[in-house]
Parts: C-alpha cells; structure tokens; sequence
DNA sequence: TTGAAAGCGCTAACAA
DNA sequence: TTGTTAGCGCTTTCAA
C-alpha cells in the first residue's frame, strides 16, 4: 500500500510536511502545498486510518450489540445507527448475540480488544460486577442496569397500557398475551405485566403465555398460537410482538376465526410486518428513529465528557390503531419524518 | 487503558515477554507464564487490536456495502455475512448506500482509508476505471463487472423463468411485472427480461412497469398496484419483489379482486414478507445463506491468494409454491438448514 | 515554512 | 529462556 513516505518523496519534502497538507494544519506554502496534493493523485494516497488511530489512542469504532439482525424492529434501529455514527465519522461494529445474550461477556471482550470508545447494547445482561469493568461508556436500551449507566428504551409501560385499554374499548373479556417473562420486571416485559394489571383491574381474564424463546420464527408462534386459540376458544383479545401477531392472524384465519369481529389483535413494536397483512395489525409502535438517535447523541456526549450525568430516558409509544381491532378504518401509519 | 508495559511492569518481566505469553509463542518458563498471565488478569488486560493490526499490516476488516438494511433479503444476507465473517475473525465495516449506488466511489474511499482487506458489494455500480483502482480485492454480488472481478449471483433468469412458467401454468393470459429497468441486462434485471420474453413466446400480454425507484415503501408499491390493476383490469398474474407482492395483494383485496381465483401473485426473493400474508404469496426463494458463504469463502480464498482466477458464480433458485397461485394448499417453505 | 525525530502499542528478529 | 531493539504509518513537537 502506499503510505505517506512515497507520497513525500515524490513531491520531494518530509514526511511531516506531507502530513500537515494532509490534515491542513500548519503553515504551508501554496506550492508545496499543490506539490503534495498532486503526489497523493498520483499515487491515489489513501492515510492509514489504522495508524491514525493508533497515534491518536481512539478507533473510532462504536460497538453494537443486537439479539437479531433480521426481525424488522433490530434491522431498523440498526439502520438509523449505522447513518448516526457514520454522520458523526464513527464506524459501527455489530455484534449478534444471537439471542445468546444471557449473561454473556464474550462481546464486550471482543469489544474491549478493539478499544471501541462506547457501545450501545440492546436489552443486553451481565453481572452488575461485570458492567463495572466495561472500560468504555455504553448506553444500555431496553435494560435498566443501574444509575452509573445510562439507560434508553420506549415506555413499555405506556405500550402495556395502550393496547390494554384499546382491547378493552373493543369489549374484548377474555384476552390472551404471548411474550418473555412475565416474573423479571425488566423495562422491556413490564408491558406484560401492565397489561395484565391493567385486564385484572378491568376484571378481564387474561391468560399470559410465556414463550419458551425470544428467537421464535413465523412457524413456532403459529404453532402456538394454534395451540393456545383451540385451548381458550372463548378469546376475543390478542396481545404480543407483531411477528407473533401476524402469526396469529393467520392461525385464526386458519381456524375460521374472524379478525377482528370475533378475535381482536394488537401487536407490538409498529414495524413493517403488522402493515403488510391483511387486515392491517394494530400496533404499539416504537419510534426507533428517536431511540437511536437519542443512544448516539447520550453516547456521544458521554464520550466527550466522561463526567456527564448518565441519562435515563422513556420514548413515548403509538397505538397505531388498524383493522384488526377496528373494522373497516383506513390504517394509521407510523410518523413520517 | 492498560497496556503491555503495564503488564510486563507488574509481572517484573520485559515487553518482549509478555507478548510472548499472549501470542503463546517461543519459549517462556512456566513461572513467567503463569506470573504473566496474572498480571494480565489483575489489570483486565485486551491486547490493542489496532496496534497489533498496524503491525502485521493488516485491519481484519471487510467492508460490506449494501443499497438498504431494512428490506428482508438485506437483513438476513447480512445477518449470515455478519456469522461468517466473525467465524473468519474478520470485522464487519457495514456501509449503507440508501440507494444511492449510482456510481457513487465515496464508499470505496471509506473502506480504502479503513484497509479492509476485501469487500463485498451488492449491485453497486462504479465506472469500469474506478474498479480498476480498488485496492483490495471485492466480489461483486448480482452485477457483473468483468472478468476480473469475482462476481455472485442468483440464477436470476432462472428465476424468471420460474416465475413465467409457473404462471402460464396457473393459466394466466394478461400479466403485469414490475421491477427496475427493463434495458440494463444486469443479472439482476434478466429475471424481468426472461419473463418478458417467456410470456411472449407463449403468447401472453405482458405489461412491463419500470419502477421508478428501487427504494419504494409498502405504500409507494400499493399505490403503483392499485393503478396498474384499475389501468389493466384484465390482469390475471403479477410478478414483482415481495414487497411489491405484499402490496399488490393488499391493493387486490382492496379492489375486490380475489388472489388466486381471479389474479395470481408470484414474488420474488422467497423472504418472510411472503410468508406472514394470507394467502401466502407464491415466490422465488433466493438461498441468502449460500450467497453470503460463497461470496465469504471467494473473498477468503483470494485475500490469501491474490492470484486465485477470478470466480463466476450461479446460485440456483427455488420456487415456493403457496396460496397467491396454488389455492388450498399447504405453503412451502424455504429449506431448512 | 520545513525537516528531523520521538512515539502511539505491539511483534519479531537478534543478542545475551 | 529472556531482554533489547527496530519498526508498522502516522502526527506532532522542537529546531532550523
């Protein structure tokens, strides 16, 4: 590869006269100045960002750690990531924790080695011991650590409670909701729990499934559901992630089961796949443009300024309501930037 | 951060050492060893990877560019790219054109500044000169290039071809595609030039609709189906990416045109978007698994190799069967691996 | 206004 | 078996 030193010697000047046209800092003069400039031309001069690093002591890498990169709500969020760090000259390494994320440091070593200078990770768990000894800031989404670490994620508890209350603005009585665990009071399940709160303090009977994984495809929840709508054939109300939801508009179908006159069916998260089915999903729908951005920005500054006061911040949620709670309605859209 | 030095300091040996101990290399005495080894673990010691890197010349990334992350077929290409990759301990730079391909050389310059030591671009356009200038090695994943340039791709006109032959059987007489240029014979247009030319040869009206942009939405895709199906009401089979399919499903069921009775829906790309609709959509499947290991596995041989021959690749292609052709019949699913 | 030289953290060749 | 030293490509003092 060609590096500075050819790039000098054909313009005829140091080394360090190269690299001030290069970064233009110092006195140059206008010739010298065009000498170089051409060389690098010539020699189609690319500097070594890995040598500029190294000097500088940064990487100018941000790590991210996703559980998938495919179900639509990750592949969004990574999406605007990636266009947030790259605006701020930042390269994104991605880490997929393949849903293996239980307690497992293996990418926050790899992380460590390749001296990114924050992380953010996503509903991501280690022992409150083993986040003391990150040595970079990271911002925790969707998991609440503690207060030295800052902390974003939508109102999940906002979103139990909206579609709680749409279902039973619908009149549904006997409700069925899919999701994680029900017992952890993570910020990211207590949606669950507010829903059922929310159906018991209504004196709705709400059965509350506990999937065995979070790495269901189409085909698992169909299954379940199947399962659960033969078991419970009085259930008039459907609550869970939108993958899962339009799993269950099809199993209804399936069985002959009208959505949404006879079954009702909110999903979560507001991403593409509850738009495309017919009827439309009814969606609690997360802004996942304000989430990344507000991660980079709360990172960012964080970099900056290793003192600032860690962050905790709630991204207010949507009932997109759609056509399989509300019949024959044009369906409501996420905001469009 | 805690560097060798430090390490070494405390073990009470030299530098030299301890990188000896970490790379587990030469001969060290089992007490240094272990007195190493210790040091390391009290200071949470990761060897810099940059440093490291600056010195063998190498950056252990490869650059990834890619026109969206968002679409499905995107998402879980990456998503395999991101695996193998990591199985190689190779980084993934991720760069995001949003569609703006055209002969755009600034993510070139990107991944040259970063010395990826390869890079695999999907149907991204240069000037044949700019390719000339790459300084790594790349493959090229549905355009072709030149010879020169590894390239790998779906059997695309296979696909095509799938696509006419199964419509024809369904017995459809008036069908719609709609894709990107009709003119370019790219291998990722011919699918739409060998369906064209199948349905002419078989007598069949076929209306070409050039979209006019490749980063069209669910709704952007309803709108331009909805008007197709008003302009051609005799339009019995559609043929288009999955998205699209979602959409012209939707927009039939908006029109009272019932799928398959009256029209007959076949995607292309085989992603879960066909999968979650009812009923779900007739489509060829592309094996996103097998691109993204080939196109690592060329990438891999000829970075050891530089002066491997240059590698033409055709991954075969696979109809699903399923409910917007085939009425009542169980939905077929990718294969599983 | 430019050149020379030190050093970022690490590895490897050579000496001891 | 271990220490010393040069150098990866670059930036940045300090002198000239």
């Amino acid at each position: 590869m060609v590096k500075l030193d050819d790039v000098a010697r054909l313009a005829g000047v140091s080394k360090g006269t190269a690299s001030r046209v290069l970064n233009n800092r110092g006195y140059i003069s206008p010739q010298t100045r065009q000498k170089v400039k051409q060389a690098m031309k010539a020699l189609n001069y690319f500097p070594n960002e890995n040598a500029r690093n190294l000097l500088r002591q940064r990487s100018g890498m941000i790590g991210v750690v996703v559980p998938t990169i495919t179900y639509p709500y990750y592949s969004e969020i990574i999406s605007h990531l990636e266009r947030c760090l790259k605006e701020h000259d930042y390269k994104m390494l991605l880490c997929n924790t393949a849903f293996n994320a239980g307690n497992n440091i293996d990418y926050v070593h790899t992380l460590s080695k390749n001296r990114v200078e924050g992380a953010i990770l996503f509903n991501y768990q280690l022992e409150n011991k083993d986040y003391d000894a990150i040595p970079f800031p990271i911002v925790s989404i969707d998991r609440f650590v503690k207060d030295s670490v800052s902390f974003v994620a939508s109102n999940h508890e906002q979103g139990g409670l909206l579609a709680a209350n749409h279902l039973i603005e619908c009149g549904c009585r006997h409700v069925i909701q899919v999701g994680g665990s029900f017992q952890e009071l993570t910020p990211w399940n207590i949606r669950h729990v507010k829903f059922r709160e929310t159906m018991r303090e209504n004196g709705i009977e709400c059965i509350s499934y506990e999937q065995a994984s979070d790495d269901h495809d189409f085909h698992d929840y169909r299954e379940i559901v199947l399962q659960l709508l033969r078991q419970y054939p009085d259930t008039d109300g459907f609550f869970c992630n939108d993958l899962c939801a339009a799993a269950a508009l099809n199993a209804a179908t399936s069985l002959s089961i009208r959505v949404p006159e006879q079954l009702k069916i909110v999903g979560y998260d507001g991403t593409i796949l509850s738009e495309i089915v017919t009827p439309a999903i009814t969606s609690i729908w997360q802004d996942v443009q304000k989430i990344a951005t507000s991660a980079c920005e709360i990172l960012f500054q964080r970099i900056e300024d290793p003192d600032t006061t860690p962050c905790n911040m709630l991204i207010g949620v949507k009932l997109l309501r759609r056509g399989s709670t509300v019949p024959a309605r044009t369906p409501e859209m996420p905001p469009k930037r």
